[in-house]
DNA sequence: AAGACTTGCAACATCGATGACGCATGTTCT
DNA sequence: AGAACATGCGTCATCGATGTTGCAAGTCTT
């Protein structure tokens, strides 16, 4: 559906309104996955065939939708250099970018049992990456040998979708978020000297 | 809609049939919340009429559910008895309750803005002693005295929503679960003697 | 066993969402 | 400026979901 290089070079305008309309898509569905087209358009600011002119169905927007927000999922998992910066700095930087990219995706990821070809590719990409974090995390010993990784991927899933709830708006909340995730994930929110 | 004593004490029969709409419904929307009607009957085992008989609208099964979901989740955090057990002990077994019940609730949790009167009464009346119980573990000094509260208990819902999604099949899986979320957050995942 | 009630089935009506056009009016690219 | 393209709007067709009703057969209560 989307060649690595994009056959036609998309107008000016075109890709604007194509923007505008997965944004607003993502937001839209998030807070109702049953949300109908019309409600999209309006909240992407057109009109509701031209939706449907650059989306031939429903469904094909959602596949797009996903791989969409998939590729920036991805992009921000990247831009931290996960396999190389040291574990526990990577940590940091994968929570904060996600955080930042991740303003109500909710619907994107979770809700969406994709099973188009290259979304999945790359969403099964993030998923290996993050394991791998982990494992370089237990063998930096931030992570105890016995450490369950699934557990504990799927904590931090969990805390990153927690606290994107509240959207962050200046530099200074998200490093603040971030680092209230990563410090929970790894300690937990009891008294250190407890048990 | 239902007041404290039931006016007409239901046939054996459609309580029966009610409680299975209920159920199916709770296990249907979980998994994909524009399901269909019939979809809900077929996974009851009833005929679509028959759900329309019951409930006389979608929005109204929609209700019921949220209300009859809300009971059983309330039931489940009375039973720990949180206002007047150890801290320590009301937070362990309100989990173990909680995960008991909730097998794939996130439906009628989540993503019901149910503006129901009774529900959201119910509804806060568990928020509230949850919080309460989260004071009590500050008191005892489980957690620190500068325990963000909300912060606290959104982790905790995290956490129990995500250990629920693999369903305990025996006691000991739920008491092992229980004792994992628990341990998760009030420790982390990472080393205890890091940082 | 008899009456009252419930269920399944089939048929029907309705309504909103989806999707497709054509046309007049902007926008963009060259 | 001019060609090419995108958009908004109104219109129309279709389809699936919702909700209702009548009737025959089954289930529960007493």
């Amino acid at each position: 559906m989307a060649p690595p290089a994009s056959p036609k070079p998309l107008r000016a305008d075109t890709e604007r309104t194509v923007r505008a309309i997965l944004e607003a898509g993502e937001q839209v569905l998030s807070a109702n996955p049953a949300a109908t087209m019309e409600q999209i358009a309006e909240a992407a600011g057109v009109a509701r065939t031209t939706v449907h002119r650059r989306f031939a169905s429903r469904e094909a927007l959602i596949t797009a939708l996903a791989a969409w927000a998939t590729q920036r999922f991805h992009e921000a998992v990247e831009a931290a250099r996960p396999q190389t910066a040291p574990p526990a700095v990577a940590l940091y930087q994968v929570t904060a970018n996600v955080l930042r990219v991740k303003t109500g995706w909710g619907f994107a990821m979770g809700a969406l049992p994709t099973d188009a070809p290259e979304v999945a590719r790359v969403h099964a990409d993030v998923l290996a990456q993050c394991a791998q974090l982990f494992v370089r995390l237990r063998d930096a010993g931030v992570l105890p040998p016995d450490t369950d990784l699934d557990w504990a991927r799927r904590v931090y899933y969990a805390l990153i979708h927690e606290a994107a709830s509240q959207a962050p708006d200046t530099d200074a909340a998200l490093d603040s978020l971030a680092t209230r995730v990563v410090e929970t994930l790894l300690h937990g929110i009891g008294t250190s000297t407890a048990n």
